[in-house]
Formats: structure tokens, C-alpha cells, sequence
RNA sequence: GAUCCACUAGCUCAGGCGGUAGAGCACUUGACUUUUAAUCAAGGUGUCCGGAGUUCGAGUCUCCGGUGGAUCACCA
């Protein structure tokens, strides 16, 4: 009944159709009628790809190869063509002669639209340009296209059809395939590394009751049976602490976290963040394991611990220094936190610097502040920013010396947040009292502020044991990693508005 | 959420002070048996993002709306 409706439907919009779109039907017809029908075939026996061809010629050499792609350009010269197929790979050169594949064959070929998927069967060799091309005797129509692709020499500029119709984006734009390409090898390559050390991935639930490990707005759904509100997940780290509690010891978990906040050229509703957790270890083992897997990622998949991101030079080498955040602004602001002993004092401090300060913040988001204000964007060398305050890190173990201070370092590069970490916090009846102070943030009407689990403060007292654990957030460094100015070019499917009808 | 910019043929883009829309590629037809942004000849492209207004007349000016981009705010 649907099929009926929808036949309908195409009958009237073919009626519309402009004259591109409309030879291309009637080519297909053409071939439908003919019992040449391209969606009929199921199958073509693929021997190579472009690639392997291209890379090694001396080899294959007149040797006889089967290719499928997709048809990119045709140059027709009467008798004879020649066109370039496009696969995984890349493009190869094709030579189609009508005293080789016969005139029936020939008079199809000339049929065939840029965008049809082909099979060819030929044999390896050079033209007199110097091209390494396949002289085909047979092709194969695999499957008719009846839209024309975007243009051959300027490809596919519009960001909005990019994003939207990112398949055109990856037929004509080859620097855009290569960045999923390496993105993907780029997690490949952090799996390799963590399993290599024993660390175990595990998957925690996206739907949550109460979303917790981070400061941020979650999305909200509803599940029917139960009957009740459920949070997409903000952090895997409430669970994957359960976990170490529960004994694994070295876990990670490598996903898609949600949060329901503004999106600009870093941020997009849903990104991939690792997190893994190792028992019996602190912060300081937490910047070793990061420093050694950012710089071994990039060496592997890159070829190179020196990158450039958008013009800067950025150098991987481990080791990177470690800075206090209180050393840190001082540095970079004068203003020395280790002589402030108020909340007043610090307050005072900050808007003599000229700063904003709205409400009355404790010395301790001061400090953090100011580190954003004038430090931030200046770590464009990987630096670890050291010792943060308690009030901002809830969930994160005091250093003895200094409880207004926490052991949780951020990673910086290229002025941008890549990495989070910390001695997790284990003492069950600290952590209660950082859930308690969070819930009066959050009545206060700090929407970001956690919620109060006390099914993970009843973890906790069963014992956990010290442990180190370290977030890193995987479009960030996949964009550093292939120079990408925005997300959204390191994210297949970046989240889009529906377009209005 | 705020500000600025963009939206014209399938794609990439031009359209001066308001006078009824153009190029290249792609497409169609023809020529051409080693071309390569193939070439040569001829041909057709359109909801100028949508709506309203001003005007004799709007792609162009004004207002409202849509989508995208950039910057800012918030965050990772």
C-alpha cells in the first residue's frame, strides 16, 4: 500500500524533474526495459583496489586486474575513452577501446553518467603521458546514478550541504576522506595502546537517573515503561568507578557523552571522550600515561611528535612540564594565590587585575578564573596545569599538605582543554559532603552543578582503592592530530538544524 | 542566547546607481582510437532561501522568518 503511495508520489515529482535529472531516469529505463537493469546485481568480483595498483606498477604491469569505483570524469574521443574510477583508494585511469570491449559495449559506455558505480576488467599499463591506467576489455554498470555530483574542479564548497550530505563531501573532497580515515586509525591506535597495558574497555550505560561526573546540563528523555525521566550521559566516571571498586583495576571506556549546551567550533552536543581508570596510582602516573599516549598516538598514526595546528607549531615530546595553577598566574598575572588567605582578599586582588567579578566567589574560583582570564590560551605547548582548587573539582582526592587544594591536573595545548584528571577522591564521607555542597550550588540555580548519587557514595564505602583516573577528549585531539580548525571537520555527522520545508 | 556575514542553474561563482539573469564545469546533439580541468561545433538550463512591503518596475532597497558560517557568552 505504501509502495503504491509512494509510486504516486515519484510520478508527480518526475513530472518536475529539470532536464539533468530527467535524462538520467530515462538512460535507467532505458536499461530497466533492456533487462540491463543495474539495481539487479547483487555482486562483482573485485581482484584490487587503486591503490595497490598505483603504489606498485612495475609489478602488475600488464598483468590483468578486476577494479569496481565509482565514475569520476569521461573524456570521449570517438573510438575510444578514457575515464577515471574513484574507490577507497583513490582514482585510476581507464582506457575503453571499441575493438576491445566490441561496439555494443562501447555504445553503452558512452551511456554512462559521471557518478555510476562501474566494474572493469583490463590490464595494467602506462599511456604515452606517463599515466598507470587500466586498458579494459569488459565493464560492468554496478548501479545507475541519477544525480549529478558537484562539480569536478572546485568540489563541494557549501558548508551547510558538506555537513548535511557528507557523502558528497567524501566523493569530491579527498583531504575530508582522509581525515575520517585517520580519525579512525587515531582511535584504533589509543585501543592498541590501553589494551597493550592491560587496561580493560568496558561500556557503561548512556541512559542514566542521575547524570553525574562532570559540570554540565544533561539531555533528558523519557522511558515509557518505567514511566520516568532518564538522562543521556554527561561522564562515564561515576560507573567506571563502581568498577574499580568492584575490582577490575584498569578500565576505560571510549564513547559518546551528551551535553545539552551551546555549540560553537569545540562543542558539539554529542562528542567521544575517553576516561580510563588505574587502581593504585596517582595524578602524577595519570601525566605519564597522557604524555605517553598523546605522543605515541601521533607518532604512530602521524609519523611525527611535531605538528603543526593551524600555523602554530606544536612539539609532543614527552616529558611536558607540570605547572601549578596557582605558579601558573602568577606567571601570568602577578598576582601570587599563595599570599591570599580570603576569599575578600582574592576578590579584591581580581578586580584590581580590571576584572569582572559578579556574586561573591570563594579564593579558590577566583584563582580559576583568573588562570582562564590570563593563562589559558598561552599553554600552546602541551602543559599540564596542576593542583586545582577543591571547590571546583568535587570529586577529586585533597593533596594532605594543602586541602583547599585538589591532586587534578588539566592538559592544555594550542590554548585548548584536551585532557582531565585526577587522584579520585575515595574517602566515602568527604565525598558525601562534596555531593551535599554540590546540591546547594545546584538550589542555588547552577544548573551544571551534580546531583547528589548516593548509589555511588554507597560504592565508596564498600572501599575504592586509590586510584588514578584521566578523561581526554577524542574530537579534540583527532582535530590537533589532523589539523582541523572545527569540530564539526572531525565529526562525520555533526549535529544540524532540520532544514525547514 | 547576542552580533556580523552568506544564501543566484546540479556544482563553483559573477551580477555597478532598481529596468525583468550570466560565465565555467556538468548536461544534450555532432566530430574525434593514448586523453587527462581533453579538444572542436551547436544547444537548453533558474521558486535569484521563504514571506510581506516600498516602487510603474525588486536578484538588487526595507521589514519579518529560515538555514549555514564566524565572533562573543557557556562548556570539553
Amino acid at each position: 500500500m505504501s509502495e503504491i503511495i509512494n509510486n504516486n508520489h515519484n510520478e508527480q515529482e518526475e513530472l518536475e524533474l529539470n532536464e539533468i535529472l530527467q535524462v538520467r531516469r530515462d538512460k535507467l529505463s532505458e536499461l530497466q526495459l533492456s533487462g540491463n537493469d543495474p539495481f539487479q546485481i547483487v555482486k562483482y568480483d573485485v581482484t584490487h583496489k587503486t591503490g595497490e595498483i598505483l603504489a606498485n606498477f612495475e609489478e602488475f604491469e600488464d598483468k590483468q586486474v578486476s577494479l569496481a569505483g565509482r565514475l569520476m570524469s569521461k573524456r570521449g574521443m570517438g573510438k575510444s575513452s578514457f575515464c577515471d574510477i574513484q574507490d577507497v583508494d583513490g582514482r585510476i585511469q581507464i582506457y575503453v577501446r571499441i575493438n576491445d570491449v566490441g561496439e555494443e559495449q562501447y555504445e553503452s559506455f558512452k551511456k554512462l553518467d559521471i557518478g555510476d558505480i562501474i566494474g572493469v576488467t583490463g590490464r595494467v599499463f602506462k599511456t604515452r603521458m606517463g599515466e598507470i591506467s587500466i586498458h579494459a576489455d569488459s565493464y560492468t554498470l554496478l548501479s545507475k546514478s541519477l544525480r549529478p555530483l558537484p562539480e569536478k574542479f572546485h568540489g563541494l564548497k557549501d558548508q551547510d550541504t558538506r555537513y548535511r550530505q557528507r557523502y558528497l563531501d567524501l566523493i569530491v573532497n579527498p583531504d575530508v576522506k582522509k581525515t575520517f580515515i585517520t580519525r579512525s586509525r587515531i582511535i584504533a591506535a589509543i585501543r592498541r595502546f590501553l589494551d597493550a597495558r592491560g587496561f580493560l574497555e568496558v561500556e557503561t550505560p548512556i541512559l542514566n537517573t542521575i547524570p553525574g561526573g562532570a559540570a554540565a546540563r544533561p539531555f533528558i528523555t523519557h522511558h515509557n515503561t518505567l514511566d520516568m525521566e532518564m538522562y543521556l550521559r554527561i561522564a562515564p566516571e561515576l560507573y567506571l568507578k563502581r568498577l574499580i571498586v568492584g575490582g577490575l583495576d584498569n578500565v576505560y571506556e571510549l564513547g559518546r557523552m551528551f551535553r545539552n549546551e551551546g555549540m560553537s567550533i569545540k562543542h558539539n552536543p554529542e562528542f567521544t571522550m575517553m576516561e580510563l581508570y588505574q587502581a593504585y596510582t596517582d595524578y602524577h602516573g595519570m601525566m605519564e600515561l597522557a604524555e605517553t599516549l598523546i605522543s605515541t598516538v601521533a607518532q604512530e598514526v602521524i609519523g611525527t611528535m611535531k605538528i603543526e595546528y593551524q600555523g602554530q607549531q606544536v612539539d609532543l615530546t614527552p616529558p611536558w612540564p607540570r605547572i601549578t595553577m596557582i605558579d601558573a598566574v602568577n606567571e601570568h598575572s602577578g598576582v601570587n594565590f599563595n599570599d591570599i588567605s580570603s576569599d575578600e582578599e582574592a576578590i579584591e586582588a581580581a578586580k584590581a587585575k580590571g576584572m569582572n567579578i559578579e556574586g561573591s566567589p570563594s579564593k579558590g574560583e577566583v584563582l580559576n578564573m583568573m588562570f582562564e582570564e590570563y593563562v589559558e590560551d598561552k599553554l600552546i605547548q602541551p602543559t599540564f596545569i596542576i593542583d586545582y582548587p577543591v571547590e571546583i573539582s568535587p570529586l577529586t582526592k585533597r593533596k594532605a599538605d594543602r586541602p583547599e587544594l585538589t591532586e587534578r591536573f588539566e592538559l592544555f595545548i594550542t590554548g585548548r582543554e584536551f585532557g582531565n584528571a585526577y587522584s579520585e577522591l575515595n574517602d566515602p564521607i568527604d565525598q558525601k559532603e562534596r555531593f551535599v555542597d554540590q546540591v546547594k550550588k545546584r538550589e542555588a540555580g547552577d544548573e551544571e552543578a551534580n546531583m547528589m548519587d548516593e548509589d555511588f557514595v554507597l560504592a565508596l564505602e564498600h572501599g575504592l582503592p586509590p586510584t588514578g583516573g584521566l578523561g581526554i577528549g577524542i574530537d579534540r585531539l583527532i582535530m590537533l592530530l589532523t589539523d582541523s580548525f572545527s569540530i564539526r571537520d572531525v565529526l562525520l555527522f555533526p549535529t544540524m538544524k532540520p532544514k525547514e520545508r
